[in-house]
DNA sequence: CGCAGGGTTGACTGCAGTCAATCTTTGTGG
DNA sequence: CCACAAAGATTGACTGCAGTCAACCCTGCG
């Protein structure tokens, strides 16, 4: 299946036809041709620690990222220096797209913890891109789910409820930890509280308090960062406002 | 400056070369021959009236839209029939885009008023581009700022005063109504006040008092859906949640 | 062992949501 | 052209959720 040769091996290994998150990355219909050449476009892999920064705000638009291990936030710092998460990134998920509308990084990206990403210089991807329509199509898509990930931010923070966004938050997470291969109802919060409540326009310690009302209502396990969900069904419960895990029996409370 | 034969003024009225949005369609770069085979794609204007649909959610992907008259705005509706406000879109906006990403709209496009549209089908547009990288590059750079607003969104929905939402939700209006080379300090809302409610994450009386504070203190004056920008510095002092008007002078209330 | 940073819990308060009444604007038909 | 109705917007009164302040706890690390 796989070149029994180590020297392939260990080149295979730094390249994209090798790399879990390839499917991801890349367009279904590249042929190993087609591959060497991104390949080659590719940075080498960048490796930073907890709190460095990928980009700052106002940065020109030099590249488009990948995280291959750890994660990112993507922040912005308004006028009053209060610090608003936009986003965040786990491994697979590409980002730094949003300088592709202005040509400057609206926002800085900061790594969460250990980190390596790979580094696509825009350049050379808009490039390859025209001459190659499955990696324009695929550029397009790709821009298409960062889309789709801020609507679900909006989403998310267009709840009233705090109970809804933190449960919305969690399951979202889950699934996120799905779609790259880990499980996605037994994971470590890459990210503190404080990041989680500014990344849902909450306090802090209303963040704790739903963490918390959860814990005790059997909807999930937490111990620090590490969360377990126990009830999925509950937990979309919670996440739609249902205020609670009796799924049958009671008229609930509706006043209206 | 243009042609005197009224048969060509026709035929110029409904092209994409005399359309007054054109910076904002299409690409620089474009010349004559290439905008004829953009316009053979534009499908004929659609008129809408208030309340229609242009697509909803579910729909597959089958194009992307230009207001040239009128607003519109997306939609989604949540599980318990609430409906959140996405965006709106003004003249020379494109939307749709929130289908590439999946195949699929994510939300519900709604005429605001009376509106026409271009409707530009997405299969043409996305083979022009493989073979017009400027096109390419245009269409990236409008995802790119569709991008933008949705950020701007996310960053008006993470303030934690409702002044201070509404107050960025009118400068981000005059500033786009000024893109488009209308005034950006005297304007009529295309929505209404529980529209913009559901925009902001807020309830419809909360938006009205928010109007009515800001007219009270001389920023703006507002008059039903007609409103003027009188003080735009202290209309940037209030969505930055700096308390007041007074920029010489007394001390405001600051109990913190 | 002690310290520091992050997390949890409690008490209190204020902002914004809800309910409700009134006013204004718009659109329709006599 | 006016009267009326219906929808939209404003204002007021009250309440509850979440923000703030503060104390305490836990966990990992030097």
């Amino acid at each position: 299946m796989r070149s029994p040769i180590p020297l392939d091996l260990v080149r295979l290994r730094r390249s994209c036809a090798d790399c879990s998150l390839r499917e991801l990355c890349l367009p279904a219909g590249v042929d190993r041709d087609d591959m060497g050449r991104l390949d080659t476009m590719v940075q080498r892999r960048r490796s930073l620690g907890r709190g460095d920064s990928l980009f700052r705000t106002g940065d020109p638009l030099h590249a488009v990222y990948v995280a291959t291990n750890g994660a990112f936030k993507t922040v912005v710092v308004n006028e009053a220096g209060e610090e608003h998460v936009l986003g965040f990134h786990l491994p697979g998920e590409l980002f730094g797209l949003d300088a592709i509308g202005s040509g400057r990084h609206r926002c800085q990206a900061v790594a969460l913890g250990e980190a390596t990403v790979c580094e696509l210089p825009f350049a050379s991807l808009s490039a390859v891109a025209t001459e190659l329509p499955s990696l324009q199509r695929q550029l397009l898509r790709v821009m298409g789910q960062s889309a789709d990930r801020d609507h679900d931010h909006v989403d998310v923070l267009s709840r009233r409820q705090a109970s809804e966004r933190v449960a919305l938050f969690l399951q979202g997470l889950g699934e996120r930890y799905q779609r790259i291969d880990q499980p996605g109802d037994d994971f470590q919060l890459p990210m503190s509280r404080d990041e989680i409540a500014r990344y849902l326009g909450l306090a802090l310690e209303t963040v704790s308090r739903g963490f918390s009302r959860l814990h005790e209502d059997g909807v999930i396990d937490v111990r620090g960062r590490r969360i377990r969900i126990l009830d999925a069904p509950a937990l979309q419960a919670a996440a739609s406002g249902c205020e609670a895990e009796v799924p049958r029996g009671g008229a609930r409370r509706t006043r209206a």
